[in-house]
DNA sequence: AAGAATCTCAACCGCTATGGC
DNA sequence: AGCCATAGCGGTTGAGATTCT
């Protein structure tokens, strides 16, 4: 597969590729004791890593309840409609996408998704744009609605990176009951979609993709898990 | 068949947010 | 209030896989 040149970085700690020996003892750990502290961990878990490169194999790839690859129709719409109104915001989008994390999602977007929105946006402006004489100005679509929203938390929002200087009262000023109104109808499309993009997931038996291992380890990770496993595979 | 171009995605990097002292 | 350590996020990289010429 795609894989980076194994190397070490100038404290002696090794970067690139996970092989399936770190992943066991990752996995081992937590599975034991938990992730109580990242930068202590592979230390404890015995693996020449720093803890960040811990914390995302364990989140990206070894953590359970992934699902890798395979996006369905309803998966692959629902990013492009939540990009659509978030932007690159990856994790808020993961977060609404069970068994998808910030990473696959990014990527995907950018190999896949990007191209297929831009065409859709570009049929969309045009067809706006032949309609633009018979909509009414004071109607907020569903766009313009989240719009609003995302111009009035933009600037005060902990999610965004670029904060300024407003204070909460001018947030609160900005984000108007009206915006907040057309906020719960704007996000009420996400319960419904979650459940079209997760099926019953909530009532999916716990499940752990073993697809990316060698044949050996299935057994091992069923009985550390104590879990059903499943693989795209097969 | 082979070299070039493009695609894919795991992993890294740098930055900000957050919490504890 | 300020500093420091840690967690988390999004952008970017880079090398193997795949497709094109």
């Amino acid at each position: 597969m795609m894989v980076r040149t194994p190397s070490c970085d100038k404290n002696g700690l090794k970067k690139g590729t996970w092989t399936a020996e770190e992943d066991k003892k990752l996995v081992d750990y937590i599975t034991r004791y938990g992730h109580w502290n990242w930068r202590l961990l592979p230390k404890f878990a015995g693996l020449a890593r720093c803890g960040k490169s811990c914390r995302l194999r364990w989140l990206n790839y070894l953590r359970p309840n992934l699902k890798r690859g395979n996006y369905t129709e309803e998966e692959e719409e629902t990013i492009i409609k939540l990009h659509r109104r978030l932007g690159n915001r990856w994790s808020t989008i993961a977060a609404r996408m069970p068994g998808r994390t910030d990473n696959e999602i990014k990527n995907h977007w950018h190999t896949n998704l990007k191209k297929r929105s831009q065409q859709h946006n570009s049929v969309a402006t045009e067809s706006q744009i032949s309609n633009s004489n018979d909509q009414s100005p004071t109607e907020p679509t569903e766009d313009t609605a989240f719009q609003n929203f995302n111009s009035a938390t933009q600037d005060c929002s902990p999610l965004s990176q670029h904060s300024s200087s407003s204070t909460s009262t001018e947030c609160t000023t900005v984000a108007s009951t009206e915006n907040l109104l057309l906020l719960e109808d704007e996000f009420a499309f996400w319960d419904a979609d979650t459940d079209l993009v997760s099926g019953n997931f909530w009532l999916e038996p716990y499940m752990l993709d073993i697809s990316y291992l060698p044949a050996s380890e299935p057994e091992y990770f069923s009985q550390v898990f104590d879990v059903e496993l499943w693989s795209h595979d097969t």
